[in-house]
DNA sequence: TATTGACTTAACCAATTAGTTAAATAAAAA
DNA sequence: TTTTTATTTAACTAATTGGTTAAGTCAATA
C-alpha cells in the first residue's frame, strides 16, 4: 500500500530473495556473459530473466552494456557491500547481546547455585 | 506462478528486505521485547506488526513465546549466519573478480606500453 | 535494403505481500 | 464469572512479483 521507492538496502536484499538471481550473480562472479548465456541453465523464457536482470541492475548490482547485437552484463564487486555491512554489523552487535545473555544466565545461575 | 516453498536463505533476504522487519530486528538486538513494545515506533496496526513478525518467526530469526498475557520476543542470534556467510563468501569471491579483473585491465595496458 | 539474431517492452495473469478493520482467543484482573 | 488487556486470525483490498506469449527495437549480416 505504500509507492515510496525502496531504499538501497531494501533492494539489495529483494535482489538476493530469488534463487535465480543469486544464481545469476554467482555466475556473473566467475566472469561478463551476455542475457543469453545468463539464461541458458534456467527452464524459463528470455523475458523472465530479462527482467531478473533489471530488479539487479535497479539494485546497482550488476550493469548490462551493449556490445553489438549482444548485451554484455558485469558483476559491480562493491554492490553486496551494504547488505554485507548491515549484516556484518548486526551479527556482531547479535552476537553482542548473546553474550550479555550468557553473563545473564551464569549470573542466575551462580545467584541460583549460592 | 511458482508454489513451492521457498528455501531458507530466500526466507532469511526476504525478511530482511523490508525496513520495518530490519527496524525491530535492531530493536531485539538491544534485548527481548513484548508485540506491543514492538509496535510503538511504528504508525502502523498491530496486526501488521504481527504479520511482520510472523515473517521473522519463518524465516527462525527470532522467536516469540507467551508469558502471561503478553508474548514475548526475542532474537535468535544465530539466525543471521545463512545470509551473512553467502554475503560474505560470496563478496571475498567478488573480490576476487574484480583482482582478476585488475590484473587483466594491467597486462592489457602493459601489452599496450610495451 | 531486407533479414536475422539478441534482446527488451507490452499486455496479461495468478500468487504473494503489506496494509486495513473487525472478530476471535487466551490469560489476568475485577 | 465478567471484563479487560494483549495479541492473533479472518476477510478484504491495492500494489507488486514473477511468470507467460506476442510485438517491438536495434545492430549485424546477407
Amino acid at each position: 500500500m505504500n509507492a515510496a521507492e525502496p531504499n538501497p538496502l531494501d533492494r539489495t536484499f529483494h535482489a538476493l530473495a530469488d534463487p535465480t538471481r543469486r544464481a545469476i550473480l554467482v555466475r556473473l562472479a566467475r566472469g561478463p556473459a551476455t542475457v543469453g548465456e545468463l539464461a541458458e541453465p534456467f527452464a524459463m523464457s528470455l523475458p523472465a530473466i530479462s527482467r531478473h536482470l533489471r530488479v539487479l541492475v535497479e539494485a546497482a548490482m550488476i550493469h548490462n552494456q551493449r556490445d553489438g547485437k549482444r548485451r554484455r552484463c558485469r558483476l559491480r564487486p562493491e554492490a553486496l557491500g551494504g547488505a554485507h555491512d548491515w549484516l556484518d554489523f548486526h551479527r556482531r552487535f547479535w552476537s553482542g547481546s548473546l553474550d550479555r545473555l550468557d553473563v545473564h544466565l551464569k549470573t542466575r545461575l551462580s545467584e541460583h547455585n549460592s
